[in-house]
DNA sequence: AGTATGCAAATAAGG
DNA sequence: CCCTTATTTGCATAC
């Protein structure tokens, strides 16, 4: 099997914006390399060339957690954004209404102040008829974030959250009262005249044909373009896409990864806990792509509210005693979407054989094959279908090369043709 | 030892 | 039921 799997394209579709060189293969300074652990370059977001760094002094600390500056400066500054009102963006969660005092802890449980408000005055609190587990989501309410250093990271005020830094130990902004920002977190882009965009943004890359029906149903408007990257777009960017706020989803995102350091977990155990909850589950990677925001605004709209209740009830847990919390990441999993199967090399080998042999097996070859190898038989017809669509996607691509470079190509006679 | 990411399973939707 | 096409999502592993 010279062909395919060897011809894979490296190209990934979905990035590449047609701004400045975004980093591809930003790294694969193989061998030898000098590079540290942790290679903050490389990220496709900031994709301003020229950086922006406001402090030149400033070196990228590989450390996540350092003392950078006193508890005393960072508290100071935080109250300085308490002070002003808070924007309260409207609420994905209903929980999160009523606003009480709450004791202020760390990561520990430890009790390091308290914000004099009410008394907590739960209500009836009751949590989405899934019958989850056996406890009530206490409203969150304005409190300072802090790590597992019990170093004050952010402020939360109803569900708005206030970050004073960042993990890179980089101070944010402070989110100015009373009006949406509209900055990205880790980069300035210069905005540089804010125009109510309302064109379509402008595809420069896969021509891919367009069902174009009719009119309305535009099943697609924002095309496989992620959240961060239409965000980090003021000229294309309508805050707004597909009926999803765009920033109020980048909002909760950087919140979310906020809270979760707070509580000291990681990705990996958000993920791992997700999974043993009502609602659907999300590995280690869907958590990392939703703060990156590195997914379709759709895929975060139908996201955000899992994390947003799985944060409410972690954070509960967690103020009510560090055992509860452990106890609830520690939950055993209960897989709702089929877990992803990994063939075998061999099995590999033989699936890919039969494929070029015949990529449409009949029913009867799928059970024998599936039987042989010992799988589903559902996996294996999948296979084939996810098989063929590859295929034809390399043939398409091949077909239509690189805008500009021209060439002929053989027409490459496809067996995808219509199905009997 | 966490996080980011490439590739491709799994799923959704229309036929 | 099977197919295709478009998309979502996770395993495996690079970083």
């Amino acid at each position: 099997m010279p062909s395919h799997h060897s011809l894979t394209p490296p190209l990934k579709l979905q990035a590449a914006g047609p701004s400045t060189g975004n980093a591809f293969s930003c790294t694969t300074s193989s061998l030898g390399s000098v590079q540290s652990a942790q290679s903050p370059p490389c990220h496709k977001q900031n994709q301003s060339p020229a950086h922006s760094l406001p402090s030149p002094v400033t070196p990228p600390l590989p450390l996540q957690i350092n003392p950078l500056a006193g508890p005393g400066a960072v508290a100071a500054a935080t109250m300085g954004s308490i002070t002003g009102s808070q924007v309260f963006g409207n609420s994905a969660m209903p929980s999160l209404h009523g606003v009480t005092g709450q004791l202020v802890t760390n990561a520990q449980g430890q009790i390091i102040g308290t914000i004099p408000l009410m008394p907590n005055s739960s209500g009836p609190s009751n949590q989405t008829g899934g019958g989850s587990s056996s406890l009530q989501v206490q409203p969150i309410t304005p409190q300072l974030l802090t790590n597992a250093q019990g170093q004050i990271i952010a402020t939360v005020i109803g569900n708005q959250i206030l970050p004073v830094i960042n993990t890179q130990g980089i101070t944010l902004s402070p989110i100015k009262p009373g009006q949406q920002l509209s900055q990205t977190a880790q980069t300035q882009p210069p905005p540089p005249v804010s125009q109510p965009g309302l064109l379509r943004m402008s595809h420069s890359q896969s021509p891919l044909r367009e069902a174009s029906s009719s009119s309305s149903t535009s099943s697609s408007s924002s095309s496989a373009l992620s959240v961060g990257q239409l965000v980090s777009n003021p000229q294309t960017a309508p805050s707004e896409v597909d009926g999803v706020n765009l920033e109020e989803i980048r909002e909760f995102a950087k919140a979310f990864k906020i809270r979760r350091l707070s509580l000291g977990l990681t990705q990996t155990q958000v993920g791992q806990a997700l999974s043993a909850t009502e609602g659907p589950a999300y590995s280690q990677s869907a958590i990392c792509r939703f703060e990156k925001l590195d997914i379709t605004p759709k895929s975060a709209q139908k996201i955000k509210p899992v994390l947003e209740r799985w944060m409410a009830e972690a954070e509960a847990r967690h103020r009510s005693g560090m055992q509860n919390l452990t106890e609830f990441i520690g939950s055993e999993p209960s897989k709702k979407r089929k877990r992803r199967t990994s063939f075998t090399p061999q099995a590999l080998e033989i699936l890919n054989s039969h494929f070029e042999k015949n990529t449409h097996p009949s029913g009867q070859e799928m059970t024998e094959i599936a039987e042989k190898l010992n799988y589903d038989r559902e996996v294996v017809r999948v296979w084939f279908c996810n098989k063929r669509q590859a295929l034809k996607n390399t043939i398409k691509r091949l077909k239509q090369p690189e805008l500009g470079v021209v060439s002929p190509m053989d027409p490459l006679a496809d067996p995808l043709e219509e199905h009997p």
